[in-house]
DNA sequence: CAATGAATTAATGTATACACTTTGATGATT
DNA sequence: AATCATCAAAGTGTATACATTAATTCATTG
């Protein structure tokens, strides 16, 4: 009953950025893995009719973030411990062939200032004397923009695809570092910087190897985390994410 | 009008059979690369509204297969030749990891027998007297019953899916293997052995290596048919399909 | 005549009604 | 009491109308 043009549409469309939102969502835990979402439920709560909403999960399922099953709807997937595995396998492939092309093809004066800058956040992060929360999350970040520029490099919308896929597994994220204590940061952060003379250099073997071997270092911590944490908390519980329980709007600032 | 209830419906919904009948057509070449999609004219052609294909579309945009820009619905990507060899390369990686993992976990009694029938069927369509196209027909489903066997031996749902999206580039799916002479595909069949004895053995380092070699012995015979074809052909007119031919002109003017 | 811009047309995005399927509950029958 | 049939409730799938955005046409103007 409200009028038909209700909402002030920006340039991008609903879908989209329902996708996006629900996206990140998903990557940072916010579901429990196997539930199951209601199509109405979730419309009314994001206060959005069901149209845009069902694009925007057909679009996630397509990606694999969401599993569908015909008259049933969507779910989250369940990850096993070898399906976190199996994906940081994938991923050190994907990111080493990525970094390979980076050095193959070369980097533009902007990506390589980028990488840099990237290079020198992480040091930042492991000099700076703030509290651990802090550290890791702007670690985190800088770790992320280290490999962004690297992928961006690459040129390839397939790979890039293949490592977003390889994201799905929220665990084998590029952002998760939850794994990490302040040695593990330091000897990523060296990794790194072997990682960017290799590409700098233009030595496409090294740096694939290079690559690949932080990626499964990555996972080496990753699991070394899961079998403590397994230990001492057998009830793993679902990231309790801000406002974000499923019944919950996603985020209360969003329009 | 007919009645709501006009076509009877079997245990999946229209736009599952949409999307699957789509991706065929889709790798198969049936549409144009970079042409528009429009909705309402392939609503009428398939006789089904405008909803389930949308939810069509939606999933394949998800897997990579179509692009969608907002306002301006769905196109069909054009791939490079870079992207080509990219898919080839990254296919390769893929598929070595699976068949590691195969070799790791072990195959079934079934698989290990329905892989030894692919090669079986392999031979036989090389030692069989048919003509050309029959014989590419019967090597290609052996190539791809054992490549897929071996992707189900690997159970991992994130490597199944990466090769899917190796395959969205339709030029490095498993089955085409239009880059083939004969001497092309007995070497192939000469390389699935090497594989298949890797994976009963249970040596994952050599399964992983030859199958790489394999992947990429084959990105070669495709890059060198396709110089060929460059030469001879400049105008690669994709595959005619049955009743699909519904192509909004692609604009002239769009560079 | 070229260029610009309003009006027309077509195509996509969204809302909603309805049909179909699943699921859980209730009650009858054994 | 246990089992099964039937039905009600809820949820998903599809059709269609309408809104909005892009593309095209055509007239006006410099």
């Amino acid at each position: 009953m409200t009028t038909k043009v209700s909402a002030p549409r920006g340039i991008s469309t609903q879908s989209r950025l329902l996708a996006e939102q629900l996206r990140q969502s998903l990557l940072d835990g916010a579901f429990a893995a196997g539930s199951r979402l209601n199509e109405v439920h979730l419309a009314r709560t994001l206060s959005v009719s069901r149209t845009p909403l069902r694009a925007a999960l057909q679009t996630l399922a397509g990606e694999g973030l969401l599993h569908h099953v015909p008259n049933r709807g969507f779910t989250v997937p369940e990850q096993s411990l070898s399906a976190i595995i199996d994906a940081f396998e994938m991923r050190a492939l994907a990111e080493g062939l990525s970094a390979r092309l980076a050095a193959e093809r070369g980097m533009s004066e902007d990506l390589r200032r980028r990488l840099e800058a990237a290079l020198l956040a992480g040091d930042e992060a492991l000099s700076s004397e703030t509290d651990d929360g802090e550290r890791r999350t702007r670690y985190a970040e800088a770790n992320e923009a280290f490999h962004g520029a690297i992928h961006e490099a690459a040129q390839s919308p397939l790979i890039r695809d293949v490592l977003r896929m390889c994201q799905r597994v929220p665990q084998a994220s590029a952002h998760n570092i939850v794994a990490f204590d302040i040695a593990d940061m330091r000897q990523r952060n060296a990794a790194h910087r072997r990682i960017y003379e290799a590409i700098i250099c233009r030595e496409p073997r090294e740096a694939e190897q290079q690559m690949r071997q932080h990626v499964l270092a990555v996972k080496v911590s990753m699991a070394r985390w899961y079998a403590q944490r397994m230990n001492s908390q057998p009830a793993p519980e679902p990231n309790p994410h801000p406002a974000l329980d499923h019944r919950t709007p996603v985020d209360p600032a969003a329009t």
